[in-house]
DNA sequence: TGCCCGATTAACT
DNA sequence: GTTAATCGGGCAA
């Protein structure tokens, strides 16, 4: 069993915190599986939710690192973010795709699909099917029901642009397990 | 208060 | 390839 992640291991940069998930396996109450796609966001960035200050939503991203940011998406689908940087940097980095290996009944059922590569392959599904939403905003990621554990030590990691925003498009940091087929969107390698 | 728009997805053509 | 669904945040008035 890899070690488990604490809170420690994000107070770091999200670049550096980032790329350092690809692999990492993340577990809520028991489902999930090592994620294979994440992206950055620095507060410093246009595109980040805590570009343009603290608020009653993103207000968790203002806290002490290691906890979850969870939004609602175009009025329908919630997103994961995992809380980054030493307090007061408001930084987080979105899980936007895991491979599916643990509790596949029970993502299957909340999914209302039995395609794996449909399960967790982007940043609302994962969530459906971990079953994660408001409930979970601002909960410690190193207590149950969040798991997360280590990566391996071989783990081969793409890099592209981040998807889906409208502000700064050009930065690279959507990170990637190379090769994975339950990546949201393929990586130009 | 009203309006616009988004770190998305699924169901179309 | 395109587009509807759906709603809270953020900002103008």
């Amino acid at each position: 069993m890899r070690r488990l992640l604490r809170r420690n291991f994000f107070a770091r940069s999200v670049h550096e915190v980032a790329p350092e998930l690809i692999g990492a396996t993340l577990l809520f109450n028991g489902a999930g599986g090592p994620i294979v796609e994440v992206e950055a966001y620095h507060e410093t960035d246009p595109a980040a939710h805590s570009f343009n200050g603290r608020t009653a939503r993103n207000a968790v991203m203002f806290g002490p690192p290691g906890y979850a940011y969870v939004y609602r998406s175009y009025g329908i689908h919630w997103c994961l973010n995992f809380v980054c940087e030493p307090e007061g940097s408001a930084s987080a980095v979105l899980v936007r795709a895991l491979a599916p290996e643990h509790g596949l009944a029970a993502m299957r059922r909340r999914r209302g699909v039995t395609d794996e590569r449909l399960l967790c392959s982007g940043p609302g599904r994962l969530c459906q099917a971990l079953g994660i939403t408001d409930k979970q905003y601002g909960l410690a990621l190193d207590v149950p029901p969040f798991e997360i554990r280590a990566r391996p030590d071989d783990v081969a990691v793409a890099v592209g642009p981040r998807i889906g925003i409208t502000r700064a498009v050009d930065h690279p940091w959507r990170y990637g397990l190379k090769g994975s087929r339950f990546v949201s969107k393929p990586f130009r390698d």
